[in-house]
DNA sequence: TCCTCCGCCGGCAAAAGTGA
DNA sequence: TCACTTTTGCCGGCGGAGGA
């Protein structure tokens, strides 16, 4: 992966790029993140999920993310995703996306015959890969340059396969999922939550399980983690870390992310910060 | 040396999860 | 829905670092 070494905050910044080749069946979310990101697909094959409608993606195809939406994707288990990965942000960003006919409505950009998307993506890799003073205004300018061929190819597509509808159940876990990730940074309780939504805490519960394969309070936990562990490398102290992702209790935070992580919270910032080698700890559970 | 701040650990009660 | 199990949240206590 190639990250951004001179970030330009303005209408469009680039964050980072990279590609791979995923393992079978490799899954990620449901989760959100703060930017946009964008997937080309270069073989194989898998399904994206965003609002509750899942799309079967190959080849030749996009999917984008968007900031503060819940998503979850996962490769095939017999022909896994290669994918190149562009993530950006910017006051622009979402209007410019908006332009070229991509929302969350619409995340996705057929273009199997599109043949310079995976080159422009190359480029663009190898320019923040140099690392030059220069390399930021001149990924952008590749960047603006794939937003004009998606336009393109957007221009006349039919919409990508939707494989199904929201069932009551699924509606339901989506609105337990929307309330936690609203809620994650406040004294949250899966009771409170139940009766806000009007169901059952146990029927919730269970449903919740049954869709997502853990139970609420796991999956708000994990949210709080990932946004504690963005914090990590800010200047917070570990008390107000724990407080902004929704702990009134520090030591109970620390107990949790070394559960989580695999190292104790001023660890973890440690190593982030590169002031302790990963190698003198073990790998995280 | 003492004090203060920051962070971690162990134990317990309450809340949440789960199987029948 | 109930009853049992597991997890979460809070409390007290401890240790290390830094400043007076």
């Amino acid at each position: 992966m190639a990250v951004n070494p001179y970030p330009v905050s303005g209408e469009l910044e680039i964050l980072f790029s990279g590609e791979s080749q995923t393992e079978r069946s490799h899954r990620m979310g449901p989760t959100f993140i703060d930017y946009f990101l964008v997937h080309y697909v270069i073989a194989g094959r898998g399904t994206f999920q965003l609002r509750g409608r899942t799309y079967a993606l190959q080849a030749g195809d996009s999917f984008f993310i968007f900031p503060k939406e819940m998503y979850q994707y996962e490769a095939d288990e017999h022909e896994p995703w290669h994918y190149c990965w562009l993530a950006f942000q910017g006051n622009e960003a979402e209007a410019i996306l908006h332009q070229l006919n991509i929302s969350p409505e619409k995340p996705i950009v057929q273009a199997a015959a599109e043949r310079r998307i995976k080159p422009l993506y190359r480029r663009l890799y190898a320019t923040l890969h140099r690392g030059e003073p220069m390399c930021a205004m001149e990924s952008i300018g590749y960047m603006h340059l794939l937003f004009a061929v998606y336009g393109r190819c957007n221009a006349a597509r039919n919409p990508a396969p939707i494989l199904d509808d929201k069932s009551d159940i699924e509606r339901q876990v989506d609105q337990a999922i929307r309330w936690l990730t609203y809620q994650y940074a406040e004294q949250v309780s899966i009771e409170r939550m139940s009766q806000s939504l009007g169901y059952s805490r146990i029927y919730l519960s269970k449903m919740f399980k049954q869709l997502t394969g853990i139970s609420p309070m796991q999956y708000l936990n994990k949210i709080r983690m990932e946004r504690a562990a963005m914090l990590m490398t800010s200047r917070l102290s570990i008390d107000q870390i724990a407080t902004s992702v929704g702990y009134k209790d520090p030591l109970y935070f620390s107990k949790q992310y070394k559960k989580w992580s695999g190292h104790a919270p001023s660890e973890h910032r440690a190593i982030l910060l590169g002031k302790i080698p990963k190698e003198n700890f073990p790998p995280p559970h």
